[in-house]
DNA sequence: GTAAAGCTTGACGCCACGTCAATGTCAAGC
DNA sequence: GCTTGACATTGACGTGGCGTCAAGCTTTAC
């Protein structure tokens, strides 16, 4: 299966112009191309987009995104560290929220405006040689050294509990037993501990993920309904909503 | 009290060149110029810098960043705005999260990638144009017809109303009273009331804030030392903080 | 069979600055 | 008073990541 290059333009939220561009520098070249001269891609090649436009929104240039990605070996394990990043973008967004209520509540209240809190979230080029530096030279410190200390026997079983976890979810939801029963607990209970496996993910170095963080996980496995299709559509998600939600409120 | 080039381009975390570019091209212009040829800021200059930068995150160019600020009346009624838009991108950066969460899964348990799950929040560009639009012609629809509503009477009692909030708050925390008591809930209350006021936020056309986002905001009071001080600094705003979170606990 | 839509390879354009270069100015220390 | 180093000025050129034509071939839809 794969796709011309209209439609994993439209995919990814990009254009054909620039996925021509990736491939004129060498950056995305498709899988194959047609004795038309048309270019087509697959599923491989969406996945290296997809890192390619999360570095992308890290502020990395071409190159520097090229190089990150041919030094690569896992795909999972670079994805968890970008997962750490996303979520330092997110704190910097909370607190560029804080700062503009901040703003908006001193001028109506006809306040002095303190100029420190007023651009506090803002910096967003700040940690450009701190990013560059974390995502070449130190080879994802963190996540790979979690990744590597692993054992290959120790890796194939981490994939294959979680695979395992996704299918016994689908089939606890079928079975349409009770979300908050013993047996949807312990499969809320494997989650959980999934979780915490994952480095960057706040709680996972210690007890775990805290119950807002859980829940809403939980809650966007429902709210987005594509998203829940790993889940075995809307009413698997549902059934996995449910559980979560029972187990944070019980253990967490 | 004004400010040099350098000094005003690290509180809001550009450079030096960007501001004398944007004085170039007319769309941020100093407060003075000194007999040397210097350029001096000052805190009028400060808010319309901020405001340009959220307007840049958004997307826009330059000349429509100029555009927009000088057809602008109220800056805090766009504020309001912005604060829109913040909060989709939030939310855009979860459905992000999300997706990559999603990949990380499907790839370790070597399942098959749904390709709509993976580029899920990853377009950001798509709304550009409505962005354009809104910004521009669409005069701030939602927030606009809320502010204009009101009568001069009305926007001053409501800047009054913030004013006075948040010296009660200073007051209430400097004389120690407890924060679960009743007087402080009274505060915590019209926080409440004041947070759903505001247009964009969640809840601001119902019922109000939801529990998380409002105790989320009262944590950011504490966790953000420069934040806190609107309310008179680390004990106040932790006194704010536990005032809301019993609120919160006890009706929502 | 024809039109509309999509693909190709160039090639030029462009915005928001980065990055020199050459020079003037301010504050501190000797 | 003189030097030094940080910071300011204007001017000009450079550039990254595409957008945007142009001219022509292919595929799909009716």
């Amino acid at each position: 299966m794969d796709w011309s290059i209209q439609e994993i333009a439209k995919l990814a939220g990009t254009t054909s112009r620039t996925l021509r561009h990736y491939d004129d520098i060498g950056l995305l070249t498709p899988a194959r191309i047609g004795s038309n001269g048309y270019r087509y891609y697959d599923e491989p090649a969406l996945v290296r987009l997809q890192r390619i436009m999360l570095l992308r929104e890290l502020g990395l240039g071409l190159p520097a995104i090229g190089d990150v990605l041919d030094r690569e070996e896992s795909a999972p394990h670079a994805l968890r560290s970008h997962l750490e990043w996303l979520r330092q973008e997110q704190q910097r967004l909370a607190r560029q929220i804080a700062s503009v209520v901040n703003t908006i509540g001193a001028l109506e209240g006809g306040e002095r405006l303190m100029a420190e809190n007023m651009f506090d979230g803002f910096d967003h080029t700040q940690y450009k040689e701190e990013v560059e530096q974390r995502w070449g030279k130190d080879a994802y410190a963190k996540s790979d050294a979690w990744w590597r200390s692993m054992s290959a026997e120790e890796k194939t079983d981490w994939q294959q509990r979680v695979s395992q976890l996704n299918r016994d979810w689908i089939a606890a939801s079928e079975r349409g037993i009770d979300p908050t029963g013993d047996e949807a607990q312990a499969l809320a209970q494997r989650h959980f501990e999934w979780l915490r496996g994952i480095p960057g993910t706040p709680g996972s170095d210690g007890q775990g993920p805290t119950k807002e963080y859980f829940v809403g996980l939980a809650e966007m496995y429902v709210a987005d309904e594509r998203f829940g299709a790993n889940y075995g559509g809307q009413a698997g998600a549902g059934f996995v909503r449910d559980a979560m939600t029972a187990y944070a409120d019980r253990n967490l």
